[in-house]
RNA sequence: GGUGAGAUAGUCAAGUGGCCAACGACGGCGGACUGUAAAUCCGCUCCCUACGGGUUCAGAGGUUCGACUCCUCUUCUCACCA
């Protein structure tokens, strides 16, 4: 009894962790203590976009808090939003987005699985796509869900208020989008959803929604932060190319982590690693006081990071690579290969490999000593390369192999 | 629908007839220092085998020896009024 009830305690504990807030709580540990005391299972529902899904470390914050949920007897409901995607988020900037096709989102979907499931556990989740129920909604359907909210709350939505204020434009199908994702959860019968913090006005909606069609529960919410990408501040994203993907190579992956600042890797441990809270602490006490080396602490993230998308192997070459070629300046063991025709032009040549976006860039490079070939710094802009095999490298992690001919 | 303001390099933002490939800030890149951390300092930041040449300042025309700067039209954004 006692067992239990620690266990309880800490399952708490671990769902909470990293949480930015969280909206009826009591009710997540009432589904808990059922699960561990009758084993009753329940519901966790997260929505995603049905375009195509170049997951990064932000996406997989909430999806290994789904997998926590999984651990302690939650069945995922993970949505794929193809109805919804037709109208656009209006959460943030948004503009319009175009209607993907039927075969594409079949194609989004299969490729967030080969994603998702590298941390979800998929006997324990069902995908589901919500044109399946929202499209025999029809008219009527529509209509009578309209009727449950009204223009002046939906206007207490910080970016429609601000919108309205200034006259831009708000579509009326904008105000639909979020009836209908809290629509969702009234099918599903969710009995927790979850998403980032900047989802807040849609995740209230499946409460609001789940009253109003009287399914007999309300959805707790659990919101999470949104991830801060390398650059330490602003949100992770593929536009400000500040991400670490999951789908990224050994070395890269490996490398990006260690080139956070260690206040971000704080962070990045609280959100992203399995460590518990209590050894975190004690790492981070040790750094505090000297007795542990910072980039030792950032090493050990960035290979768990590593080996949770790839293996354990890879993890380990990728460290002993990074030392190799940072610590000990050494050449990476694996370079882009080329052949070129010579004798050719220095700056010619790595434009040709990839390593320089023009010859203009290469020439200030080689001015500024950026430039080696075969661990030579290059000072002659004009340098011609001869037959032959060379390494080229410029700054300290761009590099090509050429064989010269 | 009416009136007014604006559109400049990755972003913000100067420049209002030649001194402009275009001040500055941020970002980015490179160098030094390091732990490829942060902070700091320095340099670079349209293209071209380059003390020169070529394309840029929303788009199309025009005025001028010469325009990012003046005129006309077009497109788009914003503000105020209805």
């Amino acid at each position: 009894m006692k067992e239990r009830e620690n266990m309880l305690k800490e399952a708490l504990r671990e769902i909470q962790r990293g949480s930015a807030e969280i909206i009826d709580n009591q009710r997540i540990e009432k589904l808990l203590s059922a699960y561990f005391n009758e084993g009753k299972s329940y519901t966790v529902k997260a929505g995603f976009d049905p375009t195509a899904p170049d997951l990064h470390l932000g996406h997989t914050v909430l999806l290994q808090k789904l997998a926590t949920f999984q651990k302690y007897g939650a069945t995922i409901q993970f949505l794929i939003g193809d109805f919804t995607a037709q109208i656009g988020d209006p959460t943030g900037k948004s503009a319009t987005r175009k209607t993907l096709s039927a075969t594409q989102i079949q194609e989004n979907a299969k490729s967030y699985k080969e994603q998702v499931f590298k941390i979800l556990d998929s006997e324990k989740t069902e995908v589901v796509f919500n044109s399946e129920w929202i499209n025999p909604l029809g008219a009527s359907g529509m209509l009578s869900l309209t009727t449950t909210y009204n223009v002046a709350r939906m206007l207490e939505r910080d970016d429609f208020d601000k919108r309205y204020r200034s006259g831009t434009s708000i579509s009326i199908s904008e105000f639909i989008y979020p009836l209908l994702q809290g629509y969702d959860s009234v099918h599903l019968q969710s009995d927790i959803e979850i998403g980032g913090t900047d989802q807040k006005f849609n995740l209230l909606m499946g409460r609001h929604l789940q009253r109003a069609y009287e399914i007999g529960k309300e959805q707790s919410v659990l919101m999470m932060p949104i991830l801060e990408g390398l650059d330490g501040v602003q949100k992770m994203s593929k536009s400000l190319n500040n991400y670490i993907g999951v789908a990224d190579e050994p070395n890269d992956m490996f490398g990006k982590v260690l080139s956070i600042s260690d206040e971000l890797m704080w962070r990045y441990y609280e959100l992203l690693s399995s460590k518990t809270l209590d050894e975190i602490s004690m790492l981070k006490i040790g750094v505090n006081n000297g007795t542990i080396h910072p980039k030792k602490v950032k090493e050990d993230l960035a290979s768990e990071i590593t080996a949770r998308f790839h293996s354990q192997d890879e993890a380990k070459n990728a460290k002993i690579e990074f030392d190799n070629v940072h610590s000990k300046s050494q050449i990476p063991t694996e370079i882009d290969e080329f052949n070129l025709d010579g004798p050719i032009w220095i700056a010619k040549a790595l434009v040709e490999c990839n390593i320089s976006p023009s010859t203009s860039q290469s020439r200030r490079d080689i001015k500024q000593g950026a430039v080696k070939i075969d661990q030579e710094k290059v000072f002659d802009e004009q340098l011609q390369l001869e037959a032959g095999e060379y390494v080229l490298q410029v700054g300290k992690r761009k590099f090509a192999k050429v064989r010269v001919s």
